[in-house]
DNA sequence: ATGGTCGTTTAACGA
């Protein structure tokens, strides 16, 4: 099984790389970010014809994520638990059976969190600790899963091309980081940098401005954190980084996750 | 040192 998550930076923008991209490349799973789009307004042909089912939990202009699966998902909810009014689409999951068993897919848009300090950061923080309890409960509950999207973090310097630049940035300033060592020290898998250690170099984010992708001044921001059993069943995670460079690109390029089965 | 680019939606805001 083929697992993608892939921020679009905005559906309707991407319309065409996003059909060509499902058509080519022909995921199991797509796991999208900012979709920025209401669900009635997501262009739910673009999925259709490509053969997937569609689930979204979206919201006008901003933020808003996805599924998207060969194979009909089960139990789909929407909202990251833990807080009564949260107006803000960020998080979706839904449950696929392969042959190699049920795995819960968590998607996900970490809140980017700057300026930090301030109510932005304030926010991002709370939403990781949010994250964190999500986490704990699967672990509890024995239920294999991984969480997958834009999360927003660079854990180790090496994920950054220039990290004196991003010292102050929320993406890896220290409670951050400290947060993102509290999720993955639960006993998660990072699957790209446990596929690919120490490698510098890697990422899955370039601006638009100032010839970031020209000068591969990337961040490697999304992530797989995947539970025990579905770290036994990882057979590879890569980065498809030259998608960043065709026509009209979203900001992120997609990672993989092969599963045996 | 500064500004630079996109997307959504049309005036800024978010990234």
């Amino acid at each position: 099984m083929r697992i993608a998550t892939f921020n679009v930076n905005g559906i309707k923008a991407r319309y065409q790389t996003v059909s060509d991209w499902l058509r080519e490349d022909a995921p199991d799973v797509a796991v999208l970010q900012e979709i920025k789009s209401l669900d009635d307004a997501f262009p739910r042909e673009m999925a259709e014809d490509a053969g997937y089912e569609l689930h979204t939990h979206g919201q006008k202009g901003f933020n808003g994520v996805a599924l998207l699966s060969k194979t009909p998902l089960e139990d789909v909810t929407r909202g990251l638990p833990g807080e009564e009014v949260d107006d803000q689409a960020r998080y979706i999951e839904g449950t696929v059976i392969g042959e190699g068993g049920a795995v819960r897919i968590c998607g996900l848009y970490l809140p980017n969190g700057n300026p930090a300090p301030g109510p932005k950061y304030d926010y991002k923080l709370a939403w990781m600790a949010r994250l964190e309890a999500r986490a704990r409960e699967l672990l509890a509950a024995e239920e294999p899963f991984l969480m997958c999207g834009d999360y927003n973090v660079l854990p180790e310097d090496i994920d950054v091309a220039r990290p004196e630049v991003m010292a102050t940035d929320a993406l890896m300033l220290p409670p951050t980081r400290a947060a993102w060592r509290r999720l993955v020290n639960l006993g998660l898998t990072e699957a790209f940098r446990v596929r690919h250690p120490g490698q510098p170099g890697h990422y899955s984010y370039w601006d638009y401005q100032a010839g970031a992708w020209d000068r591969n001044h990337g961040l490697r921001i999304d992530h797989f954190l995947l539970s025990p059993a579905v770290a036994d069943r990882m057979t590879a995670c890569t980065i498809q980084s030259e998608l960043r460079g065709r026509e009209k690109p979203s900001d992120h390029v997609p990672v993989w996750l092969t599963l045996d089965g």
